[in-house]
DNA sequence: TCATCATAACACCTAAAGGTGTCATTTTGC
DNA sequence: GCAAAATGACACCTTTAGGTGTTATGATGA
């Protein structure tokens, strides 16, 4: 029961614009739903349902204070998209990819 | 006339498993849709597709070799996600995010 | 206990994503 | 010039994501 089985993947999770200022505005406090969806232009079913999006990502806690919900920004889950990205860096440089392109060509034509 | 326009976003772009797997695929080599279509359970036009929503988000290049066209990866754009994840780090530590925690708990209660 | 407030849960609607199939276009090679 | 091969473009279908509204649940405070 440690981790809550990631259902929703976490690059679709952030897919979405909201959910990424979501992320961006839970990242220095802890905040109900209430204050949250104050921050968007739609109702707080929408709010609700992106946080739910976030937290089967793993990308929020909530936590019970009295009777609201309070939602906080849980960074770990980002890290895997981190290593998707490392894959790439060895394609990352300009000059090697512009390189690479113009070999391959002068040898296929 | 530079750069292309990125009407998809980029990380719309990634977020479909196929679309990732697109882009290492492509990573090595420069490949045609029919042998691109041929490492996935699906038709050429849904390939295309996804290429094409590659493509918008400035992720892969087109080449038009004879009468086949040859795509390959254009990492710049990942990029943005690259500053994006950036913006986090600052929260990565779990000692300190944990500390954070108990001190906001502490002083709500 | 009871009215109130905050959130969760439910049914529902609309638009877009992801997929298939078919046809048009262009290049190759004879 | 013409048949074959590769891709692009189009119409269409099905599923799901994102949204609203309403109702149910649970905690608060007099």
């Amino acid at each position: 029961m440690a981790e809550p089985a990631v259902r929703h993947d976490v690059f679709q999770a952030i897919a979405d614009p909201t959910r990424r200022s979501m992320l961006k505005l839970l990242a220095d406090k802890e905040m109900p739903i209430a204050a949250i969806s104050q921050c968007f232009p739609m109702t707080r079913t929408a709010v609700n349902k992106h946080l739910h999006v976030l937290s089967d990502a793993g990308l929020v806690s909530r936590r019970k204070v009295g009777r609201e919900t309070r939602y906080r920004l849980r960074p770990e889950p980002l890290a895997e998209i981190k290593e998707w990205l490392a894959f790439f860096d060895q394609y990352w440089d300009d000059r090697l990819a512009a390189l690479q392109r113009f070999v391959e060509t002068d040898s296929d034509e």
